[in-house]
DNA sequence: CTACATCATTGACCTAGGTCAATGCTCGCA
DNA sequence: TGCGAGCATTGACCTAGGTCAATGATGTAG
């Protein structure tokens, strides 16, 4: 694959992932586009900083990331970021706060970039893009939301077997202790969970 | 207070709400009262009712609710609304779904309510409008964002103790096996904890 | 005033998950 | 080829919180 058709194969995820928010019209995206920036960053990298400036919404075409919070030198997974979809400290990101976490890349990745004020630009200059930020924002609560319930009602057992069902590529790649922090518990429960379910 | 004393001071609260999440003008806050309804739900009634018609965004000027999910025949306290805030099982709402869950006045409560479609026509009509539905989604955000980070890392007596320091009116209007649900432990537990904070 | 309903508390016991320490496994590297 | 580093697993034990059942408190209708 040459640049240009890797370039028109990106542009087309991009979109995507907008899409998959509201169907963007050519115009905007077209805006978007222009606004956003190419970069790479490589494995244990980070892409945001904890404490750190905290302007910059990625759009990723490819790789793996996860959101973890350093506490008393304890690490804690906020999330997971898996390809193709929008990559941000969403809150801080939004209060234009530093952010709470830092996001660092589990794979090689391939982003689109862009700042806080292209975005705020983008917002100004059309009311599609108003819109398209409120219906990614909408989409961000329904998410949360469920995962609030999930933790508030299930065990760690069925949270895990949610996690699994929805995302069953995502545990091939990423460290068995960065799920149980995910999923709030200790890497030796995850363990223990795992073995259960696979006697049974 | 006469009557349209009240309407005012109804009026400054519905708008006090829209401008916890960005200040509105006063165009926009005219359409938004142009398209409201008042109604009264009398303590113990529903205002959305779980699996039913879920088309409603209440402004709530006065009162309790708690949005609360039967499964099984067990009740799982989902959220508490207290005046004044929005009112709405959200999720549902922007999905066009029925609602997940039932919200019952906790108290006799005072609301001004907007339809789905009447919500939609103040979006397409101005792009204050629209800005202002993103910014409320985004206030949601941070919120359940919180939320997620406690229920993962934090233990019940944490949570019980932000939740005393966050809402202290709350807990003495909320019959304690309500807190417990929603805080995601047995009403047993909840007066351990509390009984543990009250020796300490 | 009584009687019942509705919650809150307390106790005895159980279970899920945490903690700490030892043992294995795998893989990159010398 | 063997050695460490970094995870995962396992065991022994501990603690928070769940379960079930009894006992109190409070409020409300008759």
């Amino acid at each position: 694959m040459n640049s240009s058709e890797q370039i028109a194969r990106d542009h087309a995820l991009v979109r995507a992932v907008h899409d998959a928010f509201m169907p963007v019209d050519d115009k905007t995206f077209q805006a978007i586009v222009d606004h956003v920036t190419y970069i790479e960053v490589a494995k244990g990298q980070e892409f945001i900083s904890q404490g750190g400036l905290n302007d910059r919404l990625g759009v990723m075409v490819d790789g793996l990331m996860r959101g973890v919070e350093l506490i008393d030198g304890d690490d804690h997974t906020q999330m997971f970021f898996d390809s193709p979809c929008f990559v941000t400290e969403y809150v801080g990101f939004l209060q234009r706060k530093p952010a709470s976490f830092s996001i660092v890349a589990l794979e090689d990745c391939r982003l689109y970039v862009l700042t806080y004020d292209d975005l705020q630009k983008l917002y100004s200059m059309s009311k599609t893009g108003e819109r398209l930020g409120r219906m990614i924002a909408e989409g961000v609560i329904a998410t949360v939301v469920e995962e609030v319930r999930s933790f508030r009602f299930d065990s760690a057992t069925e949270r895990y077997e949610k996690l699994v069902a929805t995302f069953p590529r995502l545990i091939q790649r990423v460290p068995q202790y960065m799920v149980a922090s995910y999923l709030g518990v200790t890497p030796e429960s995850l363990s223990r969970i795992r073995a259960k379910l696979s006697r049974s």
